[in-house]
Order: C-alpha cells, then structure tokens, then sequence
DNA sequence: GCGAAAACTATACGGCGTGAAGTTTCTGAA
DNA sequence: TTCAGAAACTTCACGCCGTATAGTTTTCGC
C-alpha cells in the first residue's frame, strides 16, 4: 500500500530525478547539440535552480560522464543485439548486421556519437574509470567476435603482420582472450583495424564531411562493407 | 625610405595584426584545446581588449572559420608535398607516403586535426561557402589522385557496385574529371572510401579510443595501409 | 513530535561573447 | 600646417555560463 518497501520514497525520488536530469540534458542534447548540455538550462527545462543539480552531480563534467556512459552502452547493445540477432553460422551476415547497426545508431543517434567520440562539450576530459570505458571496451569484444567469427578465412589476409600480446591493453585482453581462446594477437589486431575502418565512414558521414562530397553515402558504405567482407574472406550475405 | 608604397602603413599593421590574432589562437588551441579559443584570453594575451578583436573578425566563430582554413589549407599542404615527392611511377609507395603524411599531420597537430574534424568550439557551425570547403576538397581530390593511380589494378576489386556520376557532389566533380578524365564513378567512390578509411584509424588514435586498447596504434595502421595498398592490386612499397 | 538529514534556493564571483558609445590615433586633403 | 573624418581601440553593460557558500524548506526515522 505504501509502494515499494525495498526502497524507500526518497530514495526512489532521487532516482527518478536523476534520471529526469539524465533525460532532460539528452533531449536538450538533441535539439541544440552538445554545447547546449548546461545545468542552468536543465534546471530551467525542469523547474529548479542550476545549483540543485549539484545534489545529484558534483560537477557538470560528471552529470557529462555519466550521460557518456548511458549512451555509449546503448550503442553496444544496439551493436549487441543486432549481432545476437543474427544467424550464428553465417559470419559474413554477422558481420554485416555489426557494421549496419552501428552505422544505423550513429545516424539516428548523431548528437550521442558526438558526444561519445568528438570532442563532446567545452573543456570536458574524460576521467580514467567508469562505466563508458567499460561501453567502449564492450564494443571492441564485440569486434573481436567479428575478427574471430572470420578468423579462419581471414588469417591468410590479415595474419602476416607481427603482433604480439604485448602490443594491446591488458584490460581489452583480459575480456578477450577467455571469449576467444583461438584467435591469436594478429586476430585483435583486425578488431582494431575493423573497428577503425568502419569508424572513419560514419565519422565522416555523422559529422557531414562526407555529405559535402557524395550524395549517397549509404552506397558508399555498402560497398565497402562488403568488400570488407570480401577481404576476410567471406562471401557477402544479403543487402539491408 | 618610407616602406612598401604598393600597400600603405596602416593596411600593412592591420593584416599583421589579423596575423597575430590567429598565431595566438593557435598558441592557445595548442596549448589548451580549442575551448581555449575565447576573444578575452586572445586578447589578454596580446595586450588588448577583448572587444578590438571585433575590428579584425566580426564575431568568434568568423575566427574560428579562419583558422578552420588555414589549418586544413595546411593539412593539404602536407599531404599534397608527400605525394608530389613520391616517385611518379610507384603507386604504392605515392600511395603509402600520402596516408603516412596524413596521419603524421594528425598526431603532430591533434588540436588542428579536432579543429577541422570534430566539434572544433561550443556551438560552432561551418558556414556554407569559404575556404574551408575549398581545402577539404582539395584533400579530396588528393585522395582522387591515389584512386586515379591505383584504378588499374584496384578495378577488379572495387569497380563492381554501381556509382553514377549523380551519386556525387557536382563541385566535387569539377575539380576531379577534368584533372582524372579515365576515372569512372566507382573510382571517386573508391577515392572516398580510402578516405574514409583512412581517416577512421587517425581519428581513433588522436581522440586517445584507439590508445586505451593498443599500445601500438603505429603498428596497427602500417598494417592496415600495407592491406589496403595490396587490395587496391599493388605491391606495397618499403615500410617507413 | 522532534531533531537530523536531505533537497533545494539565494546570492555572489569570475569568465565568456558581444553590443553601444566614447576616446584616441592616424591619414589625406585643403 | 591644420583639420575633418576614418580607423583602432577602450569602457561599460548585458545576459549567459559553472560553481562555491550560506541559508531555508521539506522529509524521514525515531
């Protein structure tokens, strides 16, 4: 009768006004970009004062932080789900359906990629732990699951180059080496580099270098995940 | 006896100061991120009022696209210089020594690379037209030249999606048909997706992604280009 | 019912971009 | 040589921002 007795009610309002905070930045985020993310205009937004934020984010760079982290995990289970979501024995789709949906949240979500890799709002520098660094290496096992789905045709391609253990983060290692116990160091090494290649075409379409040059860059990705693909030696599964 | 005729004293002092305006807000981009682009701390610096930097831009962000254009007119001067002091008869390495100056541009100058690239300042918008556009363009038919040099033998693996010339920005097309007549679609398609490609990996390893997961993103990119060098049909030239 | 803690407001400071108005300095012609 | 006018620059002001400090109200646990 008294609503929930695990949590208390000023414990659940704190949550539900953190989260309206949290919501708030992110709608302000969307209609007038990163820039437009500030305590006095949230406040404004929710009927408080600017310094009444301050009780539930100690600084703005914090309340940044953790809106960082929310959106970046979205990104990995967006990322997440399309790969779960896909037939486990046909890699090449796999990857397709990776690359589609991160590329597909970039451009749905493009004040949230900037926001996770641009430079997100004045003078905001990351700090060292926390939860979106946790998102960020999340979406790199991820893309150590593509380079070890395609290990096997990829090797003759991608395996020349002398990597070693020691050429990676022990922590990025530590998440991928119990899940992928058969890929070598040359193996991550194609995460990365898979990574990086499909980053720079969203990068450049998201923040509209690319829209300057051609007027279809769907295409442009299209063809070159798969010749992506091609050149993991995969054959391309269906389009879309 | 009394200096230059062809421009008088006054004109002279005035585009030596424009001058020094964006040498220190260089200085202080280099110093302190672009955030640290703000009138008062430019004129602090140069022993001034904040509000006399109004006579020299009308506002901020017609200071910021200034420097916009004289750093990316830079970056395309670097990679313009590699590439014309490569050997005209070895592709790959033309092609190697491009993306090398490319990327060594980025990590010598990260604040300018961020400044073309990402979120340059709080609430900046490019402006349509100016010499912004012009230098990117000029960097893209760069890239033109790479995909004109490798199309014979890159044809085979990137010549099969069907790009019309309507899949592309006529300005664009301006510069790059006239100057690579035997290029088709598909090559300035190709063109764009070297771009692309390339600038996914620089742009991971100067906004520190690509740093907290390998501890040799020099490695991982050498790699990379040796990769996309052979796919384009060559024959990579000597690493370095 | 009450004391403590939590949530919130009020006020203030320094920094920002920028507009309006006033002052100094230079220039070119009479 | 003088002097109007333009150019360069300063002063003052406004409203924004983050945030520190102190004070006030609300709520909870006993």
């Amino acid at each position: 009768m008294t609503g929930t007795r695990s949590t208390g009610r000023r414990e659940r309002l704190r949550i539900e006004t953190t989260a309206e905070i949290k919501r708030t930045a992110l709608e302000l985020m969307g209609s007038g970009g990163p820039d437009a993310i500030t305590l006095r205009a949230i406040a404004r937004e929710m009927g408080m004062t600017a310094n009444a934020i301050y009780g539930y984010f100690a600084t703005r760079d914090d309340l940044v932080t953790a809106l960082i982290s929310d959106v970046y995990t979205a990104l990995a289970d967006a990322v997440d789900a399309a790969w779960a979501a896909s037939a486990q024995d046909a890699p090449a789709e796999r990857i397709q359906a990776w690359a589609r949906a991160f590329r597909n949240w970039a451009l749905a979500n493009p004040e949230g990629f900037r926001l996770i890799y641009g430079d997100p709002v004045p003078g905001y520098q990351a700090p060292a732990g926390g939860a979106a660094p946790d998102a960020a290496r999340r979406v790199c096992v991820g893309i150590a699951a593509l380079a070890d789905a395609a290990w096997g045709g990829a090797e003759q391609a991608y395996g020349d180059a002398d990597f070693g253990w020691d050429d990676f983060d022990p922590g990025l290692l530590d998440k991928v080496r119990p899940a992928f116990p058969a890929l070598p160091p040359a193996g991550v090494a194609l995460a990365l580099r898979i990574w990086g290649h499909l980053h720079g075409l969203v990068t450049l379409e998201v923040y509209g270098h690319l829209r300057a040059q051609t007027l279809s860059p769907d295409k442009l990705f299209h063809a070159e995940l798969t010749h992506l693909v091609r050149s993991l030696g995969l054959a391309p599964g269906a389009p879309r």
